[in-house]
DNA sequence: GCTTAAATTCAACGCATGATGAATTCTACT
DNA sequence: AGTAGAATTCATCATGCGTTGAATTTAAGC
């Protein structure tokens, strides 16, 4: 079928049939947000590639930062990781739950592309910054350190070592650690990360 | 002493005295990249901040590429670092040796300015990416991997963990690893860089 | 079927950016 | 002393940005 030209831009109006664009926008703000950080992604830019005028991004969101604070709603449930984790494992074996838990959520494209945009905007965005601050202290280090009496400062080395990982492997490419099967990841983390755990 | 009115800017024409702009635009330049990343710095802004006309950095430097790698050369000796690291010390103790010298590196802004820059500049910016990458492939894993027959994917693990450390303390500013000091830094990062040498 | 509201585009604003070429003032060399 | 060249600014360009207000088309509620 041809597409139909009130299903195209270049017209001004409602577009027939159920609207799907405000999805689509969010789609591609976090795509862009992902590749180039809160600042180097632009409104302009987010709507070319949702086929869209940029009026609409701002229509839809009111100002940049609405479109970001939308697009990061609910990227993870730290809630679910952190029973994922703490569920059906002893102690123990934290180490390797942590692991797989990160690496699942860094192979999954859905959920990787959010983390990537927040992860990248945090460096150079400094409001970004404060909402993965609060982010982290709250929603990561008060759980853990409560329901597994572990200091928090070994909790953020911890973590320290999972987002190291995460910047060679998936933001600057390095091999072999790029390459490396989800496996080889594991087995190379776990037990790195149960001794922070094990100690003090 | 009034400031003279031809020393200051506003009056086009070479200043007396002898030239020390182009220091102060590398110095501002470190600075800024430092704080905003490679896109976020503007030519302008660090033109702005050496109290110069932006065709002045354009003329000494071409072009804001030149600029960056301008500022950006000899950040750190890789080699000095190495053999710092494995000059007086035994194998087992490579842990301690590195947590020590990478968190010197920090702590002095004369040199954690052009790192954190780099480490900025290079989450959002694909040839800074690509940079870094060939820095950390030639510079730190060749080396090191040789030097001391420890696979390159040990090494990356603990780089890694250095790195996330660094982000968690010194972009983020998440507590407590913030405000840790660098005796407890050291304590808590040695024996989990030694660990990566240790095993495999 | 009419009307209100939502979706969508157009046109435009003011601003910041990186880049360039020409003009001016000083230093350094002869 | 005179001159070549370096340092410095000015004025300007085209481009992209975030934002805004008005106009147009469709969908939903009555």
């Amino acid at each position: 079928m041809a597409a139909d030209a009130s299903t195209r831009p270049g017209r001004p109006g409602r577009r027939p049939g159920p609207t799907e664009t405000r999805e689509k926008i969010l789609d591609c703000a976090r795509r862009l947000f992902a590749e180039k950080g809160y600042d180097g992604a632009s409104l302009r830019g987010i709507a070319r590639e949702a086929g869209v005028d940029p009026a609409l991004v701002h229509h839809f969101f009111g100002t940049k930062q609405g479109v970001f604070i939308e697009a990061m709603r609910f990227p993870i449930d730290p809630q679910a990781i952190l029973s994922r984790v703490a569920g059906t494992r002893s102690r123990d074996e934290l180490g390797v739950a942590l692991a797989e838990v990160f690496l699942e959520i860094w192979e999954d494209p859905a959920r990787r592309v959010p983390v990537l945009a927040m992860l990248r905007s945090a460096m150079t965005n400094e409001q970004v910054a404060t909402m993965m601050r609060q982010f982290v202290s709250a929603a990561l280090l008060g759980p853990v350190t409560e329901a597994f009496g572990i200091a928090p400062i070994r909790v953020e080395a911890a973590v320290g070592q999972l987002i190291g990982v995460a910047m060679l492997r998936y933001v600057l490419g390095v091999e072999p650690i790029a390459s490396a099967t989800r496996q080889e990841l594991v087995e190379l983390l776990a037990p790195t990360l149960q001794r922070h755990f094990d100690e003090g």
